[in-house]
DNA sequence: CGCATTTTTGATATAGGTCAAGAGGCGTGG
DNA sequence: CCACGCCTCTTGACCTATATCAAAAATGCG
């Protein structure tokens, strides 16, 4: 019955109503009216690194709240050859697809361990026919996703390999301290249309040039405005 | 009043009731009950190739549904170069971000000459509050425009030059009759991320090899199976 | 018919791909 | 607790695809 991976860990059953990222969340301005839609529980479940969350082509049951973590979909070309579309992170939504009775679209794949809930589609339709402001949150997903989709294009796969790995590092930075975690080499690739061995070299570069200052095996140290010089001016200015 | 450009041409007032596009457009589906909603007109207008339907930025107060032609999406980085980030045609509807009362995500201009059905946001947001069929349809618009921004990515901007190009081929070729009408070779540029000078070398190579056939000016017959061919294999298979 | 724009082509430079090897971590099992 | 093997990251050397710069051809426009 379930669809999770293998490494799946049930985490207990969501209680909507107390949820603690009630705000923030899909289901933010819902009454009690609402809720009666909940008909089948709300599985919250803990998915480590590296755990699929579900597979390009699979029915589409359930769309998923993310409460933390890291998550990437990814597509597949005909060559065989992977491409990661899009990240999403705490309080986005993933499978928004499967409202539509489509199949999912990517592979979810989970980069850094997550937490998400578990929401059966029929419930989210549900509420959707019963309130408007769900609705209309719904549709600020899509054009969530949606922007994102266009800025991955323009500002991760337009310019030079410097430049996009620069654009990709300020995304992932927590703007309050600076820093932020990297994942592998080979997936910055696949999200920035470089090889593995280009991602390592610049990143290391700017390592060297003190743009990046590893603080632990995965977590760096950004130089904000030296990176922002980067992803607009491609030509390096070395020294002045 | 009216924030079209210059060229604008209004071509008349539409009556949805009696449209020849109604079942593939985004009002099908509607009864007696939801046209009540136009309260004001619905204008339509026709625009020539290099016009700007909306600017990134504007106001977004309206909704456009195409009726034929082809429109283009821009998006601009901070060093100023653009890039296309999707294509509209017939049945797509443009400016759906207006419905969230947001601006315009993107410039976008007409590239081949375009009808458009002009909505005011009002119009469609009274029509979803009454009719869950335009609800699903609107869900549905934006999951379509979302597939359409990945497979951009996976398709349009990933391999080699030869690749991309004979991909953007095979998502403009008409069906019917194995013809595609192209369009300037900046633009082609724009849209796979590559020169002007890279995309005119291709299209002419295509040309010399006899996969794509000038018929005029602008359209081509195409090789579909050979361009399939160079769509997934990247190396060139020369001559067998 | 001549000017402006776009397309094509050429010559050259270079960023990034490819292939290959070494270095550093990490987990596992002895 | 150490040693081995696996995997990822890094680095090097080389090569090719594409960008760049420039000019000539083609096309369209007034």
């Amino acid at each position: 019955m379930k669809t999770l991976s293998p490494q799946e860990a049930w985490s207990g059953v969501a209680d909507c109503q107390t949820c603690t990222l009630r705000d923030s969340v899909l289901f933010s301005g819902l009454g009690e009216k609402e809720f009666e839609c909940i008909h089948s529980p709300i599985d919250i479940f803990s998915l480590p690194a590296g755990a699929l969350l579900y597979r390009a082509g699979d029915e589409g049951n359930f769309m998923y709240t993310i409460r933390s973590g890291l998550i990437k979909l990814v597509q597949y070309l005909p060559d065989g050859s992977q491409r990661i579309v899009r990240l999403l992170r705490g309080t986005d939504v993933a499978g928004l697809e499967a409202l539509l009775d489509q199949r999912y679209q990517h592979d979810a794949v989970i980069l850094q361990s997550t937490e998400v809930c578990r929401l059966p589609v029929e419930i989210v339709r549900c509420m959707d026919r019963e309130n408007p402001t769900l609705h209309r949150e719904l549709m600020s997903r899509w054009q969530r996703a949606l922007m994102e989709a266009d800025a991955w294009l323009t500002e991760l796969s337009t310019g030079s390999a410097r430049q996009r790995v620069a654009r990709l590092l300020l995304r992932l930075h927590n703007t309050e301290n600076e820093q932020c975690e990297l994942f592998s080499r080979e997936d910055m690739g696949a999200m920035l249309g470089l090889t593995t061995e280009t991602a390592s070299r610049i990143v290391a570069e700017f390592k060297r040039q003190g743009l990046l200052t590893q603080l632990s095996q995965t977590r760096y140290r950004c130089d904000i405005p030296g990176l922002e010089k980067i992803a607009e001016n491609g030509p390096v200015s070395s020294a002045d």
